[in-house]
DNA sequence: TGTTCTTGCGTTAACGGTAACACAAAAATT
DNA sequence: AATTTTTGTGTTACCGTTAACGCAAGAACA
């Protein structure tokens, strides 16, 4: 393989210092414009390109930032993870990769890795409630930023930024969109304990029931695991019921395919039978045969905003305190919760056994 | 934020040179075990995370692979990579995602940036059919391997290894499903022309027709792009043809999907008025009121084996020969081809439950 | 015309590791 | 007991950059 040429071969080329090369290289001030364009031509010829690894060493940058993300098998991961990508390629970094797969011990090797890699700063997109890796990073005050999901913690309040959804109001959009249908017996399948968003859509969903005068009922809430197995098992479960929901809303949507594929295995119809809303909107639960209503957020943008925050908290030293990004979701109405042809007058769905 | 600490650090605190500590962490010989593990205590009393830049530097080795590809958003690259990724933590290597969306020039600035960074490999999972950066490493004796796509350039096969599936049988395969469930009349919607899996499945559609005696008609075999909406589009030609086929075989299930929407709006029946066969089996298209028959791969193993094919380059110095590994793809029938009445006895596969 | 300021560039020292080499002391061999 | 080999460790150089500092020559100012 061919020698690696440096500013050494070039200076040498040019008879100058290797540190004129590196002036002009990085278009210092205080170099004759002459030598500056003899050494760029030399430069061009060579078809030089810069060690990254020893100006890092020296500079203590990068230009790399690691993405810290469960799975990207997951669409709503794989379309957050090409925000941030587009984005840190547009402003000058590259995106290093680690896929945690739900293990908490492998977060903390990655990060170990990470910083040992000398990134500029972490993405986290789905940290866990009191994820003790992230509060140590806080406490070093290492830039990092969680995207998506988040943390109560207060150094991490503190100290991290953080980009996500209102999950709250998008909760409460979804149970409230069933119960403007009619719905007065809603079933809700939570996210995993460990998570804010599964949480909060919780809370936004028990919000729209008080709010439109409806009880909250202990067993119309099941907790899932954001996985398709876990939102059949919860429709199952809604449906063995002696009072069965009329309404399901599943807290992802990968839980409300499965809660759907549980709902059609019970012989029952949806919308006719049973109102199905879920939450992300992600790549197709839009195609036909499916056509899920679901809430939307934007993820591609919330990746973006991620990586600009991060980047700004990078390149603008330590200053200002942590910022808290709150985005809008959107209600989607597709095919899985009835239509209503005006002001929400839709057609009463009795169940056989409403009382 | 806290001083990184470093070997010299610990050299003072154990009263011996900073070689020695570098011998102790790394497991030299020649090193009195009393000593070593005076320092390893140290090391991690003061948790010592090593400066791989530092290391990288002298070493002339990142532990870091690129990876190139068009974009995740696609199911079958998120599971490729998938694969990829966790083959290549589980050999020490992190990956660098670099998406191109589509855009060679982007490639090539991937490509510099990767190099200049200084990983130790790329792969690539997309490459043109001539793709001139390749070509480039090719000549240069740089480590890349391709997966999925390939290049017939001769310098390419000569030193770049390749993985893929047998996108020749795939589409033989595809095809001969079609003629014996009776059809003799099959349009096919091909991939890029730039793409050797569209040409390689063509291709083995072609001979699929031939060897039972069927007419290769000009007309039935339509150019696409992979997307969503050149499938669409090639459905709605065909069916506004004066003869249209009664099956057609989507190169890849994207296009197929597409397709399927351009039948149902034709006011056809999928399978009974128009059979579909798709290519890679990604996810979703096993679900309920979709359930496309296709072509199914071995994703994720493929990108597990492109890793460890590019690592044993990669760590075995240059030797051997280029390799390539081709893989068996698999005929998965669901529900868009039908069933046949006589003599094609059709045993169905359970759709895989993702998750 | 002498003094100060600016410009342009070279010299040298980092950055944090690894590796080649040297050389005593200990162990093994004769 | 003398010689050779092995073991354990320190010294020094180097990987390819950037940055602090120094200094001569020219420009600007008095």
């Amino acid at each position: 393989m061919h020698k690696k040429i440096t500013i050494k071969d070039i200076a040498r080329l040019a008879n100058v210092s290797h540190t004129t090369v590196s002036r002009a290289l990085n278009n210092k001030s205080r170099i004759k414009n002459e030598t500056k364009e003899k050494i760029l031509a030399i430069a061009s010829e060579l078809n030089y390109q810069p060690n990254f690894i020893a100006r890092s060493l020296v500079m203590n940058r990068t230009k790399t930032l690691g993405l810290v993300i469960t799975t990207i098998a997951n669409p709503f991961y794989t379309e957050l993870s090409q925000g941030i990508e587009t984005t840190a390629i547009s402003l000058g970094y590259n995106i290093i990769l680690c896929s945690s797969n739900y293990d908490l011990s492998a977060e903390k090797q990655y990060i170990n890795m990470l910083r040992s890699k000398g990134v500029d700063g972490i993405i986290f997109t789905s940290a866990h409630m009191g994820d003790p890796n992230i509060i140590g990073l806080a406490e070093k005050g290492f830039p990092a930023i969680l995207v998506n999901r988040r943390t109560y913690h207060p150094m991490v309040r503190e100290k991290v930024d953080y980009v996500g959804v209102d999950n709250i109001l998008g909760g409460f959009l979804a149970v409230e969109h069933l119960i403007k249908l009619g719905h007065k017996w809603i079933g809700v399948i939570g996210g995993s304990s460990e998570s804010s968003v599964g949480f909060e859509r919780l809370e936004g969903g028990k919000k729209a029931l008080t709010t439109y005068g409806l009880k909250v009922i202990g067993d119309y809430f099941l907790e899932g695991d954001f996985l398709k197995g876990s939102g059949y098992q919860g429709g199952k479960k809604f449906l063995k019921m002696d009072e069965p929901p009329t309404a399901i809303f599943a807290a992802n949507d990968y839980m409300a395919l499965g809660t759907y594929q549980a709902i059609l295995e019970e012989g029952l119809k949806i919308p006719e039978d049973m109102a199905l809303i879920g939450f992300n909107d992600i790549e197709f639960t839009s195609m036909r045969g499916i056509e899920l209503t679901t809430i939307g957020q934007k993820k591609y943008e919330m990746g973006a905003l991620a990586v600009k925050t991060l980047v700004e908290r990078i390149e603008g030293g330590k200053v200002g305190p942590s910022k808290e990004i709150i985005l809008e979701p959107e209600l989607i109405i597709r095919k899985t919760c009835g239509f209503h042809s005006k002001g929400y007058q839709i057609e009463s769905k009795k169940s056989n056994d409403e009382q």
